[in-house]
DNA sequence: TCATTCGTAACAGCACGAGTTACAAACAAA
DNA sequence: TTTGTTTGTAACTCGTGCTGTTACGAATGA
């Protein structure tokens, strides 16, 4: 399997933007709970991609350069995990074999099929689709229709196993709609 | 990426076996160019999902357990490759903030198609398939439609650039054909 | 000018795969 | 029964890549 868990990371980053505008590295920390320099590692590889724009100074963090819908989990997929899905070569098979001189080109074939399965599935997802799921797990997506926003959700609820739940029925846990 | 090479390197040693019969682990790291314990750990995986039986003692060695036409693809990346394509968790995200709470759920899914589409894509291959391809690749696969034998085939040709050339014209490099 | 925020280099720690050595167990053949 | 061959597996080292952390310069708004 794939060790790194940095295309995940960049989708939860992305939806974060998405939900919330302009964000601070070190806010984005918070909610993966991470280092803020992680975060800026994988901003960078974004920022390369063109998905994000980056601010310095005072009032600074990230944005997304472009609408949310227009921005699916390939183009993350293709921004952050640089190679190939499977190892396209190991250490020099024997010539003098049948087999190991041409293991590489005819498995090679294989995995451009594979990849590109990987990336037709991906490009099937948006980030606003991501961030809409999540809303409407959270149950913000049902109270931003009622016509709440954003903020005043925040200071109406909090967050209980994941479900926005009225502050004043609240039990344990504070939340600050991060 | 995937950074392991054991699924091609699998690949390999099926193909090895689908041409050849029963093989010795010493042979097959002769071909992968690899050191025969290497073999012997990725064989033991193969061997757990009971696509190869091997034995041991002189003559031993391993085979594949049913036709290479019935061995896919999908079968060796089961074997070898035990976990998921991509990072399912990480440490932790917040509780507190709405996409960090949900997004493993949701990406979860999305996890699960990738991987099913990567599955589907390599059911469609089998190793017969692909022993056949580079029995093709090399020429050996128009010289056995001829009548000649894998025996005579090793005795009269040689390998050279991973094709199979009679030896009388041959101007450098030796094959024992294995 | 100063506080804030980003970009990036540098380093340590950790996990994992590959390669290697070593040795016990299985087994065919003499 | 003995001997040599082959596998199975443990144990170790080495290299690599990712994560987390500290540090510091550059950009920028107040």
């Amino acid at each position: 399997m794939n060790t790194s868990s940095r295309f995940i990371v960049a989708v939860h980053l992305l939806a974060v933007l998405a939900v919330r505008g302009k964000v601070k590295s070190g806010d984005m920390a918070w909610s993966v709970n991470t280092n803020p320099v992680v975060i800026r590692r994988i901003l960078g590889e974004l920022r390369e991609a063109g998905l994000v724009h980056s601010q310095t100074g005072p009032h600074g963090g990230s944005t997304l350069t472009r609408p949310a819908d227009q921005i699916t989990l390939a183009d993350v997929y293709d921004a952050v995990e640089s190679g190939q899905l499977f190892h396209p070569l190991y250490s020099d098979p024997a010539a003098g074999c049948p087999i190991g001189s041409n293991i590489e080109d005819c498995m090679a074939t294989v995995f451009q099929e594979t990849q590109t399965a990987v990336r037709n599935t991906l490009s099937t997802k948006t980030i606003a689709q991501i961030a809409d799921d999540i809303l409407a797990r959270t149950g913000i997506k049902k109270l931003l229709n009622t016509g709440l926003t954003m903020d005043e959700i925040q200071e109406q609820y909090m967050l209980q196993d994941g479900k926005a739940i009225p502050r004043t029925t609240a039990t344990t846990a504070t939340a600050d709609g991060r």
